[in-house]
RNA sequence: CGCGGGGUGGAGCAGCCUGGUAGCUCGUCAGGCUCAUAACCUGAAGGCCGCGGGUUCAAAUCCCGCCCCCGCAA
């Protein structure tokens, strides 16, 4: 089939080679190349990159919503859109299009975690599982009909990292299969059930912010959650009386028998630095303070100490 | 020219401003203590101080250039 693949992130990558090799794919739209990092250099999106390598035509308009971008997709006479991880609203003109179909995959059990963060939302709730939702797109935000739900379960000490990797690796075996039922002309729609749908807002460095007034398995799901970007932050004081300074956690061990005032430091050896929590308390045990490099608490301490009773945050 | 922190034995840091014998905590190795230990005691090994130039009697330290890592911002 003519495929139109239109996606930015990386999510999408396995997809998107999976398309490659089993479909004709006639154009890749992505975002526009973007400045990043410290050098702010310009930067191509990995779909286009792997358009690229396949000598596959990529687009980047600015507005997928304007007329001009969408009379250049009519004319590549797809037979199928599919849609992961653009980062824009697709125009109802642009819905139309295609002969058969056009999906979105989506990284969560819809209508649960509707949105830009539905992989972080997931492990932030405590979910048991996740998967990807192929839906039949409509003009609503990941309101459309379901054609399959593919889940996966969620592990003990799942990060947003992984869970994003695994999800992506399963998208292009719901996609297939998604494929195979529109070519039989079997694909069901199922609708959502909008009274159980969750929204999960975009992240920004401010998610992850810690609240230690928070219980600490909460404290430990936005920790797996929010890593490894943007990452969850709290403030350490410096012991020489300066201005405290931004450390990043990326890993804790949640304890539930021991308390104190949130916030606090009651121990700190190579095993990690406890701190308490609104409930229970949390062992740090990989963090990065601003300026250093992401390092294990046991390397940490040897040349930053920090004393039982500082209080972070 | 966006702002800022950093590169010193295996790890994390101090020393740099005010040039003059390489320091701290940990780890490693050997020995000791202990019912035992990630605890304690004793001893040892291990460093062209990111790279290249310059200044100087003398550079980790001052000056110039470069490479690399990281926080913010975008």
């Amino acid at each position: 089939m003519r495929v139109l693949f239109i996606g930015t992130g990386d999510v999408g990558l396995p997809s998107l080679r999976w398309l490659l090799g089993a479909h004709e794919v006639v154009a890749v739209v992505a975002q526009p190349d973007k400045p990043v990092g410290r050098k702010q250099e310009l930067t191509p999106p990995p779909t286009k990159r792997l358009a690229l390598e396949h000598g596959v035509p990529v687009l980047q308009p600015k507005r997928i919503r304007d007329a001009t971008a969408v009379a250049e997709l009519a004319a590549l006479q797809a037979d199928v859109i599919v849609v992961m991880a653009y980062g824009q609203i697709l125009p109802k003109a642009l819905l139309d299009l295609p002969q058969l179909a056009c999906l979105n995959l989506h990284a969560s059990l819809l209508p649960a975690h509707r949105g830009a963060a539905p992989i972080q939302a997931s492990i932030l709730t405590g979910d048991r599982e996740s998967g990807i939702a192929v839906m039949w797109m409509d003009e609503g935000l990941d309101t459309g009909d379901i054609l399959l739900l593919r889940p996966l379960r969620i592990r003990r000490r799942e990060t947003g990292g992984t869970l994003h990797d695994r999800l992506a690796e399963l998208a292009p075996d719901a996609l297939a299969e998604a494929m195979d039922l529109l070519a039989r002309g079997t694909a069901p729609r199922i609708p959502q059930d909008a009274a159980r749908a969750t929204y999960a807002a975009k992240l920004s460095r401010e998610s992850g912010v810690i609240d230690w007034h928070a219980s600490a398995r909460a404290i430990d799901r936005q920790v797996r959650a929010m890593n490894p970007w943007p990452a969850s932050s709290t403030l350490l004081p410096d012991p020489a009386g300066g201005a405290p300074r931004k450390l990043k956690v990326f890993s804790v061990i949640p304890f539930r028998r021991v308390s104190g005032e949130p916030g606090t430091v009651l121990r700190a050896d190579k095993r990690g630095i406890l701190v308490a929590a609104g409930e229970g308390a949390v062992l740090l045990r990989e963090i990065q303070l601003e300026g250093k490099r992401r390092m294990a608490v046991s390397d940490f301490l040897p040349g930053h100490p920090v004393a039982v009773g500082a209080k972070l945050g």
